[in-house]
DNA sequence: TTGAATATTTAGATAAATCTAAAAATTTTC
DNA sequence: GAAAATTTTTAGATTTATCTAAATATTCAA
């Protein structure tokens, strides 16, 4: 079995080898665990004894299958509790991180499962990103950034990439939620900021923000 | 914020001082804990540091006011989730008691109230133990222990005070669950075990069994 | 009431996860 | 292709929770 924290660890290593395909390195890990870079040392050699990543000294690691099982089984039961939380306790999408993070970590296979099927097999969190299955397959994604979008593009809001309370409240005030129809009225050169129509109404909003939206456009 | 031990410790203390009103003793909190005298006694200093138990070197511990809310509501989560786990997903009365040792210390109030809610407010959990209130009020108990009941009583099956899967199997199998219908028939003076009416059958059962059913009788 | 048995605490180690500071390797820049 | 900047690792501590073995306190029982 594996602690809290190796999970952690998995799970981080695992969300930033997403971001491209180079092994990652251990500064990213520290930012990403909010801990310090020999600390991450320390642990990469742990979890390369249990051979959950492949790592080589001053290289950086990619994740094992083993690892990568692990990370997504970890990712797997956060984002079902997170939809248990929304659907059936009535959180607002803003609460229920911090708390997935605790529960993702509850050790019981028949749990999962269990869980899965109460809440009617989701295929998506509260906040856009997918449910991997029982055998750790995504649904294929085909989301952009919206700030990768173009004027004139058109396009349903389907994710976030950041899950701060506060981040989310703020889009809730500009009334950009999942599932959401956007459209690109001008985007300016000076800032990056970017004026939406959105429910017949314009609205602008800063590139920190745009960054932070995945939209499913065709 | 508490650790997992400590928690899991100021629960067995609790435990422990609901049996008798003396202080608890080091040995029988290292029982309970599954662990050495001296590791309970370096624990004890620290619970006393931290104001939640009353400890006088050799003479045993009470917990605090804020010790004893702390157990209580470690208590209330497990019982709830003990609830939800065969309420809502359909766990085997003998298969949730591990899963909720570990969901016990997520450590969220608005989950525990939102749950709660949830749940419909229930009374009891899956093996008949009262559930403290909001307040930490539990519902008054009258139970008596079947090993303690006289030739000719009867009562009705509330609960047990062992949680292990082969115990509680073993009581389905003699048909002896929560809420059944019990006379003594006879008591058996050389070993203690206990003929029972149950459903219009004679049953027979040993002492280790009687000693961990609760009865409610009148 | 004193010696034996039992219970508890102390002393000193260990393992996991972390840290700071310093050393070493790698990458970037000129 | 060196020197500088950056990144990573090592060395050595620290904290938490545990352990064994030895010392000490308490309780029991003759
Ligand atoms: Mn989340
Ligand atoms: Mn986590
Ligand atoms: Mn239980
Ligand atoms: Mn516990």
């Amino acid at each position: 079995m594996h602690s809290f924290t190796e999970e952690n660890y998995l799970k981080t290593i695992y969300h930033l080898s997403q971001l491209n395909d180079s092994p990652v390195q251990t500064n990213a890990i520290a930012e990403g665990m909010k801990t310090r870079a020999a600390s991450v040392t320390d642990m990469l050699k742990k979890l390369s004894d249990k051979q959950l990543i492949d790592y080589i000294k001053y290289q950086g690691v990619t994740l094992t299958d083993k690892g990568k099982t692990t990370a997504v089984s970890v990712i797997r039961k956060h984002r079902l509790w997170e939809v248990f939380l929304v659907e059936k306790l009535k959180f607002k999408w803003d609460e229920v991180h911090e708390i997935a993070e605790e529960l993702e970590h509850i050790n019981s296979g028949l749990l999962v499962e269990r869980l899965d099927e109460f809440l009617g097999f989701p295929k998506r969190d509260p906040h856009g990103d997918p449910i991997p299955d029982h055998n750790g397959i995504f649904e294929p994604d085909q989301n952009i950034h919206l700030h990768e979008m173009s004027r004139g593009d058109k396009g349903v809001i389907i994710g976030v990439n950041e899950y701060t309370s506060a981040f989310l409240k703020h889009l809730e005030r500009l009334g950009l939620t999942i599932g959401i129809l956007i459209e690109i009225e001008e985007i300016a050169d000076y800032d990056g900021s970017v004026e939406l129509l959105v429910d017949g109404k314009k609205i602008n909003v800063s590139k920190e923000v745009t960054q932070r939206i995945l939209v499913n456009y065709k």
